[in-house]
RNA sequence: GCGCCCUUCGUCUAUCGGUUAGGACGGCAGCCUUUCACGUUGCAAAGGCGGGUUCGAUUCCCGCAGGGCGCGCCA
């Protein structure tokens, strides 16, 4: 087996990190399903240290598993992205890179790393099983690559296909069995520190499949090199693959970019999120009516030593950003906290940032910008904003608990014009009229007026509903 | 089974061996609102367990427990 490495210059000129080295990175999801709260972690993550450091931010899309792959999924994955505002700068899909790969991976056969294997994946999962069995660790025994010229005609003859495995330098050349033996690979993780994973047990990763598909841990290292990608920020999952390409950027003859794995989420209650994640997409969130920039800011801030807080735009997120701030620890994921974060930002919205959704929902006219300012408080989601409006303008039952209070409310309801000043007015004389007061004063009025139990302060509240609506409601019309 | 990582208020976290262990969310209370909510001010609230090193351990080391991740012809 040889050390030489196979340059990247003999496989894709000019490939190589150009001398100015401006910060670029990537999200690469693979189409597989929507995105959830899990993934738009590495993707915000990804942006922010991007416009953080005047870099670029690049979506790729991992495709090559066509199984798995589906087109609508790639489409929805690029909608949610857009609505969070997680937009890019490049893009590429590794479906349309298949001959790229292949002349790398022809490369690296000339160069001797990759050998061919023929086991099927019910002998590989034997052997598994019976390493397990007998307290080994599951490693890959390198049976192809000692296979005599002979047995691989043979096996060819059969009409065997083969798939390829990266040859990882983890033994000592003079031994012939090519044993793994402990062969640390380090690097200085942007998130973790020091890190070091030991290649010496680890399987011989499968490169190119037997019917010709590219897998993960090759086609990432060939984009992340022919993109320039300076920076691989991901999830802690992907720390071991770390390691192994690591191998094979040096076997590509490419310097590897920086890496920074931050920790996953759990749920709530401590365990693993997994198994829910359908359940928390963004498409889901969307129509949830939570607003993106409080599920970016939610999902860019838990974790991390700073407050999580509703944030306005990404250009907010990046300002002070560090990976440093990210945490080692798996971090919580609850929802109602995201529902905390929204409910805020929506508090600190200026009627100017929101009148055109506003009149989407149907909220326009003269009344629209007072309307806001008595409800935005109140609201958790934006939807929230409809039934107000409702409440407001629309005809609704009003809940009468004492009629006779009610009608002599109503009795005492001055003439319009309303104003804010109406509602002090009004209020003392159906004190003086009822001898009502505080709570029992205030609690059938809001009833009566709005049908609810909770809500905005009634003073704004009080004109915008006017006088025909307030005497129906009160049983008066 | 083996390996790696993590463990500070309920939650997210700060702390480069000596701190009244700090902040944010949530909680509670006061204020505001002649009610609730909003807002605002204040208060309560934490080092998983057991050893060791040290004058001194949340901090360093070992073990245990709990949790996460990895060990794919997935990504």
């Amino acid at each position: 087996m040889t050390d030489t490495p196979v340059t990247t210059a003999a496989i894709a000129p000019g490939a190589t990190h150009p001398a100015s080295m401006n910060v670029a990175v990537r999200f690469a999801p693979s189409p597989t399903g929507r995105l959830h709260a899990g993934n738009i972690r590495p993707a915000v993550l990804n942006m922010m240290f991007a416009r953080s450091h005047g870099g670029t931010f690049m979506l790729r899309m991992d495709d090559t598993d066509r199984e798995r792959s589906k087109p609508q999924y790639a489409e929805a994955i690029e909608r949610d992205l857009t609505w969070l505002g997680l937009t890019w700068d490049r893009f590429a899909r590794q479906s349309d890179r298949l001959v790229r790969y292949q002349a790398v991976a022809e490369a690296l056969r000339a160069a001797g790393r990759l050998y061919s294997c023929y086991e099927s994946a019910d002998d590989l999962d034997r052997k598994r099983k019976r390493q397990l069995a007998r307290g080994l660790p599951p490693i890959y025994d390198r049976a192809g690559l000692k296979l005599t010229a002979d047995e691989r005609a043979q096996l060819e003859r059969e009409g065997r296909k083969p798939h390829w495995r990266l040859q990882l330098a983890n033994f000592d050349p003079s031994d012939q069995s090519l044993t793994p033996r402990p062969t640390p690979v380090t690097w200085t993780d942007l998130i973790r520190g020091e890190q070091t994973v030991d290649i010496g047990s680890l399987s011989d990763p499968v490169l190119i499949r037997e019917d010709g598909t590219p897998l993960y841990t090759f086609t990432s290292v060939v984009d992340d090199i022919d993109f320039s990608i300076t920076h691989v920020i991901r999830g802690e999952d992907h720390v071991t693959n770390t390691g192994v390409q690591m191998e094979l950027f040096g076997a590509l003859g490419a310097a590897p970019p920086a890496f920074a794995h931050h920790s996953l989420l759990i749920g709530a209650d401590g365990q693993a999120l997994s198994k829910r994640l359908d359940s928390l997409s963004i498409g889901g969130f969307r129509d949830a009516g939570f607003e993106p920039m409080a599920v970016l800011s939610h999902a860019a801030l838990i974790g991390t030593s700073d407050a999580v807080e509703p944030r306005m735009s990404v250009a907010d997120l990046a300002r002070g950003y560090s990976l440093a701030k990210v945490s080692t620890a798996p971090a919580r994921f609850d929802e109602a906290e995201l529902r905390s974060v929204n409910a805020r930002l929506l508090h600190g919205l200026a009627f100017g940032d929101v009148a055109d959704r506003l009149a989407h929902l149907g909220i326009a006219g003269g009344s629209a910008e007072a309307f806001w300012g008595a409800v935005r408080g109140n609201l958790s989601v934006m939807a929230e904003a409809k039934e107000w409006w409702a409440v407001v303008n629309g005809d609704i039952d009003g809940v009468i608990e004492d009629a006779a209070f009610a009608a002599k409310a109503a009795a005492v309801l001055p003439p319009e014009p309303w104003t804010l000043e109406t509602w002090p007015t009004w209020i003392d004389a159906v004190k003086r009229e009822t001898g009502a007061k505080g709570k029992g004063l205030f609690h059938p009025i809001r009833l009566a007026l709005t049908g609810r139990e909770t809500g905005p302060e009634l003073k704004p509240l009080l004109p915008l509903i006017g006088r025909d609506r307030a005497m129906k409601r009160l049983g008066s019309s």
